[in-house]
DNA sequence: GTCGTATCGATACAAGTGTATCGATTGGAG
DNA sequence: CTCCAATCGATACACTTGTATCGATACGAC
């Protein structure tokens, strides 16, 4: 009897997520009010309020549906035995967060602003650290595998590695978001390519 | 006949600047209005008004203000003949970005709210564009005397070291600013000392 | 002293906010 | 078909927002 009616609820909070989404990369997390998001999702605002309930809600759901987006993006770079060395994996993760079309450089601007909210917003801040853990798990994972096959420069802190990694990851969206919309991103590539070589340097596979 | 009359403009400007960065980095740039700011600098929102005319006036002053505040810091690291090594000095300069007491962690947050904001409004953007053009100088001038000395790994592409410093900035300050308050910074400090040290391995003055 | 004016705090106003609540609608259960 | 509950869009309400504008005030010039 207590079936669901007409619609996916689910399925309708995810496009109400992704309108978010869509507001925050054009105009900011500023104007994301109940009112813009569902207007941009083509719902009224009674539907998304009964959905969400709250605003705050509604916001957690959407970072979590972006992180989610990252996530899966990020997994699909395989590093690993019979897969791409460790040089180029990183390479290829690190090259995949430049903005390089529409749908990246929105992605890109969707973390910053839920980034800058959790500078200030501690249960923002602890979606994102869960996040933090599980990339450093893959990248830990990732930077052993690398040690045991020679890939890196002997006697490196792999701890301090993997911390290492975690903090170009973070500076190179953030450097690619600001950039105008026209600039040229061979400076950011150039960038990746010093930091992959800076960090494999001296390890057999070298030159 | 045209003299000011009691107050010192630019004084008062300036502490409203400061009120309005220790809203931000307590709340976030959502709460800061032109009412809230008066009340933190415990002016009339009148005042505030007439010295600022608009609140996007407001905000370019504040981050003006900002800015002029990294970049006196940032300017305090010498690097150069008779002074710190290249090496030395890079870590310090990273390291100081770290939000180890509270004024330093207010600053960084503040950072981070109008980092998100020029990502969508490129007048904030072009601001930023322009501290990104005399660091990328700074470091120009810092690696360049760098090579010389031979404290860098040779056959660098300098540009190309110049951009990947510029995203550690970015990535360092990023990655501490949404830790818990009580994290340790320890894992960040390690992964400063391995960036100084993979980026300067090599050369003469390594070990 | 008196005058003139720059500055003061306060108020007015329209717009937008989050949220609670409403009666209408609608489609499945019986 | 009839009923009923879930869902709908719309409205109400109390706030906060940015900004324009007000008469009162208080100092400098004379």
């Amino acid at each position: 009897m207590l079936v669901p009616r007409y619609v996916d609820k689910d399925e309708r909070r995810r496009q109400v997520a992704a309108a978010l989404h869509r507001i925050a990369a054009r105009e900011g997390l500023d104007n994301v009010s109940i009112r813009t998001v569902a207007a941009e999702a083509g719902l009224s605002a009674g539907a998304v309020q009964r959905d969400f309930g709250t605003k705050d809600a509604l916001l957690h759901f959407a970072l979590r549906e972006a992180l989610a987006g990252v996530e899966r993006r990020f997994s699909e770079v395989r590093v690993g035995p019979g897969r791409l060395s460790f040089a180029d994996g990183l390479r290829t993760a690190l090259l995949d967060l430049l903005p390089t079309d529409e749908q990246r450089l929105a992605e890109t601007r969707v973390w910053s602003a839920f980034y800058a909210r959790a500078a200030v917003d501690p249960g923002f801040a602890d979606v994102l650290a869960e996040l933090d853990a599980r990339s450093r798990e893959a990248l830990r994972a990732a930077v052993g595998w690398a040690e045991e096959e020679g890939e890196l420069a002997p006697g490196q802190d792999l701890d301090a590695l993997v911390e290492l990694l975690m903090v170009l990851v973070d500076g190179i969206w953030l450097s690619a978001v600001r950039l105008p919309r026209d600039a040229s991103l061979d400076g950011l590539r150039a960038a990746v390519d010093a930091a992959v070589a800076a960090v494999t340097a001296g390890g057999p596979h070298r030159g």
